[in-house]
DNA sequence: CTTTATGCAAAGGGTTTGCAACAAA
DNA sequence: TTTGTTGCAAACCCTTTGCATAAAG
């Protein structure tokens, strides 16, 4: 019951299937770019810049134009498909909002500039009730912690950053 | 021993006149301009943007420019004495930076767009704990969530909101 | 006086948009 | 065909910066 592999609501092909059928449902075309588009977000573990995603999906199709993604991604998050996470003011950060993948909250690394995202439904709980508190209905929740990384301080290196002992 | 009002060190006061200092040792000229950009930030309540802080700078001295509020700040955060925000995509929002001043949560007002303060230190405390689990030593939190306001829903406005029944 | 700070306007950088060509359906 | 979509490049918007002038110390 905890494992959510099987789970076919989690299921990334069900998904991009389902954001297919919405697409075509709001009277969209389902054009080569946004599926390569679509491919490019799925194969991202989490969050992403349009900048990465546009490289990405150039990768799969050469003819991705950043427009394209750009506007791809304004699309999906009027679905709700996406979500934009405001991590820091150079570009906006975006993942995948299905609930049961969603992970709210963000670690950013200050050592290694990789965005680690992580689950705490505690928090989730006990801030909507507080924000309830406070007269408001929350609709999207975002919590956000720059913080230095443990295991880099002590052994010189951690596995998510790439190794700079060599070279 | 909870009302801080009588802490000399929230006094604001106190806390200008020491950023004052902060900018002279610092070899900086105090500069008519700073200090009016000062005497803005002080006067705001919660947290402001650059464009605000300028036209209220402005309205103290019109000689203030744009330029100068964006290299005050920058000043006033690597001093330690602001703390950019990360609210929002369009501009970049900022706070005092005085911990006991310092309210590291925000709600969005999606009704009326406006930026409610508030503290849960539960929340930091609990979210310290978690970090530093995960193997992190956190360094800066922020905790976003947008909401609609219940009163506006309920009764068709909200103090928060400026009445717009008539017009 | 010396040196830092200022205002202005232009440059930056991510994102959006107008438009003619293009391709789903 | 028809209508929505694309790529391109220019426009946007907030923020930063180069430079000649101004002013703090």
């Amino acid at each position: 019951m905890s494992s959510s592999k099987e789970d076919p609501s989690t299921n990334n092909a069900v998904i991009q299937q389902r954001i297919k059928d919405f697409l075509q449902e709001e009277g969209c075309r389902l054009t080569k770019q946004r599926i390569t588009i679509l491919e490019a977000i799925f194969s991202n573990k989490d969050c992403f810049h349009a900048e990465e995603l546009w490289v990405k999906a150039k990768s799969l199709d050469d003819s991705v134009s950043r427009a394209t993604v750009y506007r791809t991604i304004k699309l999906l998050i009027d679905g709700g498909y996406l979500r934009a996470l405001d991590l820091g003011r150079e570009q906006q950060y975006y993942d995948l909002n299905i609930p049961s993948q969603s992970k709210l909250n963000h670690i950013i690394c200050k050592d290694c500039n990789k965005i680690i995202e992580y689950e705490d439904p505690c928090l989730d709980i006990r801030e909507s009730a507080l924000i309830n508190e406070l007269g408001f209905n929350p609709k999207s929740m975002t919590f956000k912690v720059e913080a230095t990384c443990q295991e880099l301080t002590k052994t010189g290196q951690c596995d998510r950053k790439v190794s700079n002992k060599s070279s």
